[in-house]
DNA sequence: TATTCTACTGAACATTTGCGAAGAAAAACA
DNA sequence: TGTTTTTCTTCGCAAATGTTCAGTAGAATA
């Protein structure tokens, strides 16, 4: 199968617990020279209101970065100082916990943005590693062009303003999941609402994103 | 011991389980009227470079509310249209889950900005309550005021965006905590990193937010 | 293809946590 | 103060989850 292979994502009527590498391969969209930077343009517009010249330099303001499977956007102990846009592809984040293990905090789809926030914001190193777990198409953007962005057109504060609150409230309902849901319940609904997940990521860190042992979601698996 | 009581948060030396009403009563400010906002105006130039009449003007727009105990800051199912800086005291946010019961979703602490962030930002009704769990003075702002303000002074959108990023970082640690740690490790990490908290909420509510049965909560107590 | 390595599965056992009920302590109220 | 109500504690058992170890399947590599 050759590297660049045209497709969208698109579940399969029955979810296969474990796809091969050439499923995985058929989830991964083209590089589209002409409209690459679309599905970026869209999200900037459904969420502020921004005349399109200024729609135009914000958009050069990104570049665009293919990474193969198991390349690194951030490595632990680096400084941040990039937000991603996702096109295609996947990316995980994680981090080593108390025992040396990898603690995955979260996957980061298509449409999303994505970054090491409290290095980027606070200039620290990164405490967390950003991996893309399939080939992955991205559009970066250095926070030094951010903030000067920020400062020559104001209203460009309120979409990073909105990107934030919009993380937040995602944080509060995986927040929400732990407070109120077993194991087993966690991955039913990480099953219904994020099927794609399920179908791409190995069951290790499926695992360590719902907080149990790969034993368990085994068990847990075994028992649907 | 009469209403209104002179006094600054202060830990006893040795920290007691079941502090009693009247403990609690020491751990709440007065209200004075001669700098009434200074704790806000100077988390607000912590946080941003502002002119002075911009902070006095920003500074204009927040309204003084004292909350006493029990009483309601939001109420579930009614719109939250507004945010709330905490002077003094302390509020909780908490929700019903699929069993009737109430999960604690957070506390909210004095020179801390709290709302529902769900409610205000997309303008649902709020899906839960903010209550005051100690007698609280907080200060007030208006969304119409926020977002005018947001217009007026642009600069003042690098404050929401970094007052939501914030919040998002704090998530982050809490979300780890639950991915990696036992409810014993995460009672201990509490008593560590707020101690105010394990002197002041009651422990349904602790329990409730730790993720565990009050039942359990105790148990763990009995056992360090 | 054969080999090696890694990830997943499965079972037995240990530990953690939830749940129900009863008693004790504290708080609220008259 | 005495009474009532609520909250907290304690205990026993059941369910959920972790841990260890062995086996198996899949993927990567030569």
């Amino acid at each position: 199968m050759p590297d660049k292979v045209r497709g969208i994502y698109k579940l399969s009527a029955t979810l296969k617990r474990n796809p091969t590498t050439k499923d995985k391969t058929k989830l991964i969209t083209t590089f589209d020279k002409k409209n690459m930077n679309s599905s970026l343009r869209q999200t900037i517009k459904n969420t502020i209101s921004i005349s399109e010249a200024n729609l135009d330099y914000m958009l050069s303001l990104f570049k665009p970065l293919t990474l193969k499977k198991d390349d690194y956007f951030l490595e632990i102990g680096k400084r941040c100082n990039q937000v991603a846009f996702i096109k295609s592809g996947m990316l995980r984040i994680y981090y080593p916990n108390d025992k040396g293990e990898e603690t995955t905090c979260y996957f980061s789809l298509p449409n999303e943005f994505v970054t090491s926030f409290s290095s980027f914001t606070t200039g620290n190193p990164s405490i967390e590693t950003i991996q893309a777990i399939l080939p992955t198409e991205i559009f970066v953007i250095e926070k030094q062009d951010l903030e000067m962005l920020y400062k020559k057109i104001p209203v460009t504060q309120e979409f990073g303003r909105k990107a934030a609150e919009n993380l937040a409230i995602i944080m509060e309902k995986r927040i929400s999941l732990f407070l109120n849901n077993s194991a087993d319940e966690r991955y039913q609904f990480l099953l219904s609402h994020n099927p794609i997940l399920i179908q791409t990521v190995p069951l290790q860190y499926l695992a360590s994103y719902l907080g149990i042992s790969p034993q368990h979601l085994s068990r847990l698996r075994k028992n649907i």
